[in-house]
This record gives structure tokens, C-alpha cells and sequence, in this order.
DNA sequence: TACTAAGCGAGACGGTACGTCCGGTCTTTTG
DNA sequence: CAAAAGACCGGACGTACCGTCTCGCTTAGTA
């Protein structure tokens, strides 16, 4: 998602090569990887890339900018296989978080970039909508299919409903995700079948409970 | 917690100021807010400090060294105040929590930290024991608590059943901590009473579940 | 002269800019008048400038270097005008370089170079080539000229012959520049009209007795 | 002549050590023959001298002082050994200056503070009276002995007569200084005897000339 | 086929911060 | 008191990146 003038067709001119934004985001997440957010350096990813500065600045604004978009697409691969019944729905998509959190890039990327977000708003709605948002899908989809299945009652119809059923998935969504990112980056401990089962247990015991 | 020579007394020469120590790590607390991680200098801290640069790197190594310890104070404050049952007590300190995390002195501090930690080993390891594990006691002591007053069962004896409240013990801390901080950084929604009864009901729930 | 890449045609990349080359030795030439080797810093010429200190530093290695690239050109402007005779000749060329001497910018700058020569040997070396040895010619000029009117005996011919005339032309070299720097800096007085006049009177009287 | 106290005697408190003195003076010389000027930093001479910083600045207010003080010995060395004839008196002059200058520490020294005194009026003093003018003594007594060998007229008397004797003096002083050190510090050759006598040579002819 | 507009590699540019070093002062304890 | 030790402030050092700029050259589409 280089910001690039708007018509893709018919602009005079050289056109921008493809092959460049593909090396110049693999570059940004080898970067990222090897040095961290904080030692990575725009010469460096240009270096890597074999392409020059210009060539980055001409498609991103700044390193933020370029960082959140290497590292958006990675998130992209979680799915929601079904597994038969919520509870190994559950246990298979945070054994998929848990893995996806552990290779060094994602795990350096998301964090880099949430903690950047923490004095730059507008990067913070950046991160919203190029990562975390699209991930809340996977709530709403087992939600439904366990619905489906009958393992959860159906959504009580009209505007409160539909809210409480935000407000929950929104909950759920915090502390699935909050759960396998903790352990991970601040534990430091591996998010295993073992802890999957644990966590996927506890929650679909308390979900019970609220009304 | 500067790094300085071991024996604090009869050592020749001019004392280091204390003063200067305090000083400085109100600065980089204050700096920290106004200018997040990134944009935070040394020079700046120093001249916030009233202090010249030299006095930082006699102290501290590097810009990582200083934040951490002028950021870990803040997460002490934390306690766990007897509210006469475990679901009030535990609402408490999630409360607490929020409360702590919304201000941003102490939200930008542990994303910064924790961000920069995930490629600095050493830097991560002073965060643990600085920061997270003195935490921990929470979760022990509420955990105590319920047992005395029997709303949980008491530990089983021996090794397997230590071993096992551990693992509760862990499993609750990344639930709680993890919820919490992904609700303030990522989804960026206030901790406020009624989402700290939901999520306690739900963990009070769903522990039920575990063996 | 710069440390520049060697060839100025077809390299690519933005051009070193010839302004900032020039702007950086006259700052440099003011600030050595103002503040003396000593105070001369780095910043305050690249401020004087107008210029990044990065420009700086691009061209030129450290502050020798460019103090001396500074400097040597201040040497050029010494001429040997045909006065008709020897003596006039020698007399005009003592009240030139006195003259030279007699200048803030051009006294600081010698003897802060030859100073800082004495423990750096390439220094030594780059000031014997850029300033030194281009100001002997005034001697080799000036004894054709006097040999060409018939005031002093042709070389003798023969090796031994272009031997001797070098070995006097060094000492000659060595009594004038030597003399009037003396006065000048060490002395502290004039090189007036009637000094030069007495300078050259004994040279010319004293060469004679020199076989 | 570190600038003491002016009551050696019956000073109340622990006297002054002369060891450190000493040890302060010879530690400022071998650091200029080591590192130059530029290079020499009061904290090295201290470690040197075995002393500590404040030591050194308790007894002279700065570098410039310090070094001055230390340089300004080695050239009361000279002396003008009664050789029969002036000519010879002229040559071991040359000689043992030329000796004196070909010595790193006299050498370095000599330029160091002389360059220094180019934009410093207070040490330009501090350095004729210390160094300069006690050598002025070694032209007067040859030409005294000269004359009373019948080598040189009798001055002149009368006013005019002292003041033309003074001018000459001071030419010479120049002429024979200024070679000198000119040969030894900007030509870097040495001054040997062959060039001594042609240097002694030339000055004896050229004064035969004056008047 | 030439023209034109943009992309591109290279690298200079003005800035800003880094972490180090030194000058000269101040504050301790020890003699 | 002096001395040794060393902390202190201030300020320059030379380096590294940032994000911008200016070159000469290449690569399309349009005339």
C-alpha cells in the first residue's frame, strides 16, 4: 500500500517498478528482524533492497509508514479452520496467534509498531485499520458458527442485542489476543497446545456466565 | 538502581549526588510523556535535570538503562486492597491497572520498554525482574486470600499440586495483565468498571473450569 | 583542495557544491583571524559558513586539514617584481612577505600550522608541499634575474656546480622567511622599509664571501 | 615559578611538596614531546606526574601557564663559550642552538608556544621575558668580546650610537635565530656544521656592510 | 522517431542527536 | 591546611541517520 498517486493507468511517465515494492517490504521485515524498530535505518533497508533512498521516500512518508506496512501483511495469514466445535476452533486460531507471535519478525513488528502508536496518533489508526481490526473477523466468524452449531445461544434480536454482542466479541477479542501477546513478549514463555487448552477452556467456561 | 560502584562508603572522592540521581529520573519520566521513546534525548533529560550530559553516562550506560529504571517505579504502586471477596478484589486491581496504565507516562514507558526489549535480551531481562515479576505477587496473594476465606479450594499437596498452582497462577497473570494492556494500547478503550465486572466474572468462571 | 574523488566528470550523484567549498575557507580564514587555532571549532565555521558541519567533514578529514588548505593559498600572492636591480629585488620581496606577516589572518594561520606540524608528520608534509616549497621559486627567480644582469657570476656548470647553487639558494631561503618571521612573530616589531633595507644589505654583502 | 604564595616561610599548614613540582614540570615536558599542544591534557600530565588534577591547577591558573613554565628552562642552556675569534664564537652558537632545536621537546615546545602567543597578548609577554630576551644577552657579549679583540670598531658614543648598536643587535638577533629555526622547524634539515659556517660566513661579511 | 514526464541510482545537503573527551571547578576523605 | 580522588558543568569532538535535494540516466507512453 505505497501511497501513490491515484490512477494506476494511463499516468505519463516511467511507471513505478513493482519489483522495487517487493523488495523494499522484504528488505523493511529482514530489517526489522535482524536490528529491531529502533536500530533499523532507512539507508540500510535501501541498502538491502539494492534500491535507493528516493526510491523509499517516494513511496512512504517516513520509516513509520513503511514499518507498518511490511508488517501488516503478515497478519494476515490467521484463519479460522473448522475444527468441528468451538472449543478446538479456539484452541487452533491461538496455537496460530501463538506461532505467528513467535518467529522474531512478527513478534519485533507488532510490538515496534504498537509502542510507537503510543505518542503518534495518527499512526495509531493506521495500525488499527491495517492490523488489528481485520483480525476481530475471527471473533465474529466462530461466534456465528458456534452459533450455527448450537454451542452458543443466538443473538437476542434488535439494537441492545447487537450491542451486547459487540461488547463481547470486543472483551473476547482482548482477552484472547492480550493473553497469547503477554505470554509471549512479556512471559517470554512458549504459547504451547498445553496453554492453548488451558486458555480456550477458561474462556469458554466464563463466557457462560455472562448472561 | 544507577550502575555505581559497589561499596557506598569511604569511598575517596566526591560523593555522586544524590540530588542529580532524582533529578534525572524525574526528567526522563517527564520527558518521556511530552516526547515518547523516539523523540527522547539524553540532552533533553539533561537539561530538564538541570545536569550536564556527562553525569547521565556516569550513571547510566545508555538511553534503554535510564528509561527502564525511571519507568519501573511506577508499576509499585500497585496493590491488592481487601475488598471482602474475590470477585471484588479482583475488579480492584483490574481497575488499578487500567487506572495506571491510562496514564501516559506509564503507558508510553512499557510499550517503549517492552518494544525495545524484543531485541535486546539483556534489556529484557532487566524489565522482568524490574518490572513484571514484582507484579506477580498479586496474583499469589488474591489467590491466599480466596483460600482462607474458602471461595477456592486450597492448594493439593505436594509438588504436582505446587507445580499446578503455578500454572494457574501464570495463566491468570497473562489473562489479566494481557487484557488489560490490549484493551488500553491496541483497542485503545479506557478500563472502566463495567468492563473490569466482565472481565472478572469471566475469569472467576471460567477458573471454575480447570480441573 | 578537498579530498575529493579524483575524477570531476560523469561521477554520479549530486555534485559537491563549489560554493560551499569556497564559503567553508573564507569562514575558516575568518575564524582563525578571530579566534585563533586554539578556538577554532568545527561548528562555528560550518555556522560561518552557512554550511552543515557534515559538509565539512565530507571534504576535509579534520580541522588540519583545512586549516591548512585554508592557509596556503594566502601564500600565492607573493611576486618578485623586476625592480632593476638585486638589492631593490630583495627589498621588495622582504617588504612583501613582512607585509604578508603583518597580517592577522596569515600570522595566526603559519604559525598555527607549523606548530601543529611539529608532532604530525604528514602534516609537516602537506604544508612543506602547499606553502613552503611553492615560495622558493621566488629565490631560484631572483638569482636568474640578478645573473642575468650581470650582478652575481653565472652557475658554475657541472653537478657540483647546480649543488652549490641549491645549497645557497636553501640558505637564502633559510635567512630571509627566516629572519622576517622571526621579527615578526617572536620580535614583535615591523618589517619597515628601513629593516628591509638593512636585511638586504647584509645578504647581499655577505653572499659575496660565500666562494 | 608556579605562582605560589608569595611567604615561603612560616605559612601556616602543610607545606607545598617541591617533588610535585618537579614531578609536574618533567611530566609537562614529556607529554609536548609525546602528544604535541593540541594533544597534551592537564589530566594526562597529572597521571604522569603522579599527582592529581588539582595539584596542578593549585599552582598554575592554566595549560598556557603550565607549559611555558615548562618549556622556557631548556633554553637557559645556551651559553657562549670564549672559542679565540668571532667567527668561531658565531659557529658554536649556531651550533648549540641548532642542537637545542634538534631535540623534540625544545623543538615542539619553541612552536607550540610561540603559535599559542599569536592571538594571546599575556602569553606573548609571559614568553619574550621568559624565554626571549634572556637569549638577546648572547649577542651583546660577543659583540662586547669582539670589540675588545679589536675584531668589531668600538661603538659609537653617544645616544645615537647606543641605538644603532641596539638596531644591530636586533638584526642579528633575527638573522640568526630566524634562520635557524626556520631551517630546523619548516625546512627539516638539520643544522650541521658545514651549515653553521656558511651561516656564520655570510652574517660576519654581510655586517662589514652595515654603515 | 522524437518528445516528455516520471522513475531511478547515487550521493551531497542541512539538521539533530549520539556518546566521548577535556578544561577547569567543587566536594569529599585522608594525611 | 595540602593532597588524592573523583564528581560536576559546559562545550567541542567526529559519527550516524533523517528526510530533502540535485544530478545524469533510463523507461515508458504520446506526438
Amino acid at each position: 500500500m505505497p501511497h501513490s498517486a491515484s490512477s494506476p493507468k494511463g499516468r505519463p511517465g516511467r511507471p513505478r517498478s513493482a519489483a522495487a515494492d517487493r523488495a523494499i517490504l522484504d528488505a523493511t521485515r529482514a530489517a526489522l528482524v535482524d536490528l529491531g524498530w529502533g536500530k533499523l535505518t532507512m539507508g540500510d533497508v535501501a541498502a538491502r533492497a539494492g534500491v535507493a533512498k528516493t526510491t523509499l521516500y517516494r513511496r512512504w512518508a517516513n520509516k513509520n509508514e513503511l514499518v507498518v506496512d511490511a508488517v501488516a501483511v503478515l497478519f494476515d495469514e490467521l484463519e479460522l479452520p473448522d475444527l468441528g466445535c468451538l472449543q478446538a476452533d479456539i484452541e487452533g486460531v491461538v496455537r496460530q496467534f501463538g506461532a505467528l507471535l513467535a518467529r522474531p519478525e512478527t513478534k519485533t513488528a507488532l510490538m515496534a509498531v504498537v509502542a510507537e502508536s503510543t505518542t503518534d496518533d495518527a499512526l495509531r489508526e493506521r495500525i488499527r485499520s491495517a492490523i488489528v481490526d481485520r483480525q476481530k473477523r475471527l471473533v465474529v466468524l466462530g461466534r456465528e458458527r458456534a452459533q450455527q452449531r448450537g454451542e452458543l445461544p443466538p443473538d437476542v434480536p434488535g439494537p441492545e442485542g447487537a450491542l451486547a454482542a459487540a461488547r463481547t466479541a470486543g472483551l473476547i477479542f482482548d482477552l484472547i489476543a492480550g493473553a497469547i501477546v503477554h505470554r509471549t513478549l512479556v512471559t517470554a514463555e512458549p504459547v504451547d497446545a498445553e496453554w492453548a487448552h488451558r486458555l480456550s477452556t477458561v474462556l469458554l467456561q466464563g463466557l457462560g456466565g455472562l448472561d
